[in-house]
RNA sequence: GGGCGGAUAGCUCAGGUGGGAGAGCACCAGCCUUACAAGCUGGGGGUCACAGGUUCAAAUCCUGUUCCGCCCACCA
């Protein structure tokens, strides 16, 4: 390319299209599954087919570009497998919307036309958030991209399905489960967030024999239609001997026991409590210990049931619940309403408030999948990172409950059971049924109820790669290298994958699973849209540039925080973007004469910029390696703009203007253009446009980043001596700068500058640099113990530095300066003349220790010498 | 109720195995120095929440306290 395109400001519109078409047009993140190199896999989390990408994807799909770019450049054999899910209740639901829309509902079209539209809706919105991933750089192998409704990922889950029915690790049972009546289907205990009400309590008085009335207290007092019993805590004085008595139930003509069990909490309420056992999870338990009949008062769409009496049945229960409680109150029996804060289960997808109901279910038996899955987590056969969040999943593993997977919607894969229309028995086979497996039967009907969308998600690291057949990629990328996910699905997702891999592949389904952060807003609040504080990506990456967006997340994407993210943080390293791209520009001014060549170091600033881009290297390489993306970033950062940029770049400039002749010129455009070129690799995983683009530019023959290999840490390019030596001459420009600055001399005069002591053999080797960094006139060099009057001065390290002012040298400022300077130094020897003279830490810290502690002792004391030397002239 | 995090500069945060308190942004001052004003140079600013303990040495390890956040459970 030419180097008129360089502009001043990148623009990173031009570039992302241009790259993004490329690496897909040469099938670059293509697997390669019969590459003898070592493999490398991720299974992307399938975002939810009709959704669109938010912050949180950004973040994932970001780190898990870095790993698969970066595991490319190190010569794995990597494989991103991209894919969506159905997302079973989400999708229905926006689909039910839009035929609400148009007057329609699901019900009169039937399940065939139905599920026609869905499929419709899923072609329209399905590449949708494909092509947002891809334009966010996602080196995914979108040639593998899977369905979790795809025939084969179907086969899978019937398979799977099949096999755990025959080893009955599937049961189907009447049991509580929590039901959304608009869903319209049963959820499992994940899908329900509570959410804190202020609600009411009621009192309601059940008359008993007597008079001996029994007063409860309830937050839904509708519920009371369903009651069959009345519970005590045994233990309570108040109620001694009314086990067994009976209390006629208002509104029903029903009368129901009075029943004692240790669950009732007498402190609570009045103490005794109303048992409803089709609607609620402890009575429903309480009912069963105690044989108590089941009436369910509220049926499947929220409206009250025959059973619930002819006055109410129909009434929706919101609706029955104010009619309850007005028939209570006219016939006395309504003791008081009290205000009350709870917490109430509603429906993750819809918020509708679940009600518990008791329902013929298929579940999961899981406490055999789990007891192996807690196992491999154990030994270590994945382990979890940050290891904090081992706890939470050890956590809810041991308290696993038997997980709920029937939904009674339409959307999803359609259990593989049969229903014997004679005998009523089940049959579950691999293949369509002809005859029941009881009765042999041919009138066999199939079940109406779909699978949760977790059950295909569980299957997702092997049916993706050809399960239940015995693929080649199974054998190459199973068990995956790492599993990129946030905490926030950790149970839904993460657990169900170890149970369902180990149980059908006999083997972990990933290495490591590393657990990210969750983008939050600047006020550190989840991002949602009824909040209106979402910051959308798109319109980010538009604004700012992808780079600009992927850098800001990997610097953020420390372990264990939240990232709260801002437009403030987006442009501070949408600059560092620039400022990468301004080097290159300026590398593309100063290639007059450019020969190819090996890097010939052979003075201290090549030797150390070499020296710390080998540093840099090995400690990218390593943070990459153990998930610490942000410090990466924070290196490449720190290098590229204050150690190569502020520094190597600007000694470089008198040489390239030829200054210093054409043979020291060629080396240095050698190793300006290696060391960045080494940048580039180095950062292409998290800024893979801008790099990529650059990169071509640079002279030579330049094929994609992508396919170059990663830098290798050196050890023989470390150069300590000449770090140190480059710190002198920095710490020498500084003190010079400071010294400029504290006595005002303006930026464009060219000062005249003695040295006095130190290394200066090394400043005259560099005086041509020393003095354009500090802006000198010249530099003088003065023997040790030369006499310097009426000069302000400074000291650097060893060096006296003097600098000779126009007119009267204010004495007094000059003195206070020094002072100044003097009590710094002090303060700081103070800390290590205390170590130092106490004798355990002499005896007791390592050697290394105690000399580097002496040695900085007295450097200081060096230093100190030559101000109160410089301070004697001044207070004659 | 059970569990897990967090508290470090004005803001947002980084500080693997204890050993010189850091970055970015913001702020102050001065610069359009021939890659970059999305830049350059210099500068100010912190009792590392509080109280104890271990250690020669603690932001870092231990105990307790306070305040914030999150997860699980769901109490009628």
């Amino acid at each position: 390319m030419s180097n008129s395109a360089f502009e001043k400001v990148y623009n990173p519109a031009v570039v992302e299209d241009k790259w993004g078409k490329f690496w897909l047009a040469e099938e670059l993140f293509k697997a390669r599954v019969d590459s003898e190199k070592s493999a490398f896999s991720i299974v992307i989390p399938p975002p939810n087919v009709t959704g669109s990408l938010h912050m949180g994807h950004a973040l994932n799909v970001t780190l898990q570009d870095i790993l698969v770019r970066y595991k490319n450049m190190k010569g794995f054999n990597t494989l991103w497998l991209p894919g969506t899910d159905h997302a079973g209740i989400a999708t229905q639901n926006v689909v039910e919307k839009l035929l609400a829309d148009e007057g329609l509902d699901r019900q009169s079209m039937g399940r065939e036309k139905f599920l026609e539209r869905v499929w419709l809706w899923k072609e329209q919105s399905g590449d949708t958030i494909t092509n947002q991933l891809k334009r966010l750089g996602a080196s995914c192998d979108w040639s593998r991209e899977r369905f979790t409704m795809d025939p084969g990922l179907s086969r899978a889950v019937r398979h799977a399905f099949v096999l755990l029915f025959k080893k009955g690790l599937i049961y189907r049972a009447n049991y509580m489960t929590n039901w959304c009546p608009r869903c319209h289907t049963a959820l499992s205990d994940l899908e329900v967030d509570f959410k804190t009400v202020h609600g009411k309590l009621y009192y309601i008085r059940y008359p008993g024999e007597q008079g001996a009335d029994v007063l409860v207290a309830t937050t839904r007092p509708e519920t009371m239609l369903g009651d069959t019993a009345v519970a005590i805590n045994p233990s309570d004085k108040r109620f001694a001997g009314w086990e067994g008595k009976r209390v006629s139930l208002p509104l029903t003509g029903r009368t129901i026991p009075i029943i004692s069990d240790k669950m009732v909490d007498p402190e609570f309420g009045t103490g005794a409590v109303k048992i409803t056992p089709a609607h609620d999870f402890n009575d429903f338990e309480v009912a069963r210990i105690h044989n108590l009949p089941f009436v369910r008062v509220i049926s499947e769409n929220g409206s009250m049931s025959e059973d619930a009496g002819e006055r109410y049945r129909g009434l929706d229960r919101i609706e029955c619940r104010k009619a309850v409680v007005k028939d209570l109150e006219a016939i006395g029996l309504l003791d008081r309403v009290e205000d009350y804060t709870h917490n109430v289960g509603c429906c993750y997808r819809c918020e509708t408030v679940v009600e518990p109901t008791v329902s013929l279910q298929w579940f999961v038996r899981v406490a055999p999948l789990a007891e192996k899955a807690i196992d491999a987590v154990k030994r270590n056969r994945t382990s979890i990172i940050p290891e904090m969040w081992e706890k939470t999943y050890f956590e809810w593993m041991y308290n696993i409950k038997d997980w709920c997977i029937s939904r009674q919607i339409w959307w999803g894969h359609r259990i593989p059971a049969w229903h014997c229309n004679e005998c009523g028995a089940v049959t579950v086979e691999l293949d369509d049924p002809e005859r029941c497996g009881q009765c042999e039967s041919m009138h066999l009907t199939q079940e109406e109820d779909v699978l949760d969308t977790w059950f295909s998600s569980a299957l997702w690291p092997f049916s993706t790669l050809g399960w239940p057949d015995s693929t080649r990629e199974l054998e190459v990328y199973y068990p995956t290298s790492v599993l990129v996910t946030a905490f926030d699905i950790l149970f839904f997702w993460v657990a169900r994958m170890m149970m369902m891999g180990l149980e059908f592949m006999d083997d972990v389904p990933f290495r490591h699973v590393f657990i990210h952060a969750l983008v939050r807003d600047v006020e550190g609040y989840k991002m949602s849209k009824t909040r209106g504080n979402v910051i959308d990506p798109l319109e980010v990456m538009e604004k700012y540039g992808t780079d600009a967006f992927r850098f800001t997340l990997t610097a953020l994407a420390a372990q264990g925080r939240d990232i709260k993210m801002s437009e403030e943080r987006i442009e501070g390293y949408r600059n560092f973007i620039n400022k990468l791209w301004n080097t290159a520009r300026f590398i593309h001014l100063n290639l007059g004469g450019f020969k190819e060549g090996d890097p010939e170091p052979d003075c201290v600033e090549d030797l150390w910029i070499l020296s710390r881009l080998g540093k840099t290297v090995r400690g990218v390489t390593e943070a990459f390696d153990e998930y610490r993306f942000n410090e990466a970033a924070g290196l490449i950062y720190q290098f590229l703009w204050h150690e190569y940029c502020d520094w190597y770049v600007e000694i470089s400039k008198p040489y390239l203007i030829g200054d210093m002749g054409d043979r020291e010129k060629e080396r240095k455009q050698i190793i300006l253009v290696f060391v960045f070129g080494t940048v580039l690799r180095l950062a292409h995983p998290i800024i893979p446009f801008v790099t990529e683009e650059i990169w071509h530019s640079l002279p030579g023959e330049r094929g994609s980043l992508l396919l170059e290999r990663f830098p290798e840490f050196d050890e023989n390019v470390v150069d300590e001596e000449s770090e140190v030596e480059m710190n002198y001459l920095i710490s020498l420009i500084r003190a010079v700068r400071h010294l400029r600055r504290e006595l005002n001399i303006p930026p464009g005069y060219f000062a005249k500058v003695r040295l006095r002591g130190g290394m200066l053999e090394r400043v005259k080797k560099m005086e041509t640099v020393v003095k354009r960094l500090a802006r000198l006139e010249s530099i003088d060099y003065l023997p040790e113990g030369a006499v310097v009057r009426n000069e302000a001065s400074s000291v650097a390290e060893d060096t006296d530095i003097f600098l000779p002012i126009k007119g009267v040298l204010d004495f007094k400022a000059e003195r206070e300066r020094i002072e100044k300077a003097i009590a710094k130094l002090m303060r700081e020897r103070k800390g290590l003349v205390d170590k130092l003279s106490n004798s355990e830490f002499v005896m007791k810290a390592p050697e290394g220790l105690v000399n580097t502690t002496r040695a900085r002792e007295e450097e200081i004391g060096r230093k100190l010498e030559r101000l109160n030397v410089n301070l004697q002239l001044f207070t004659e």
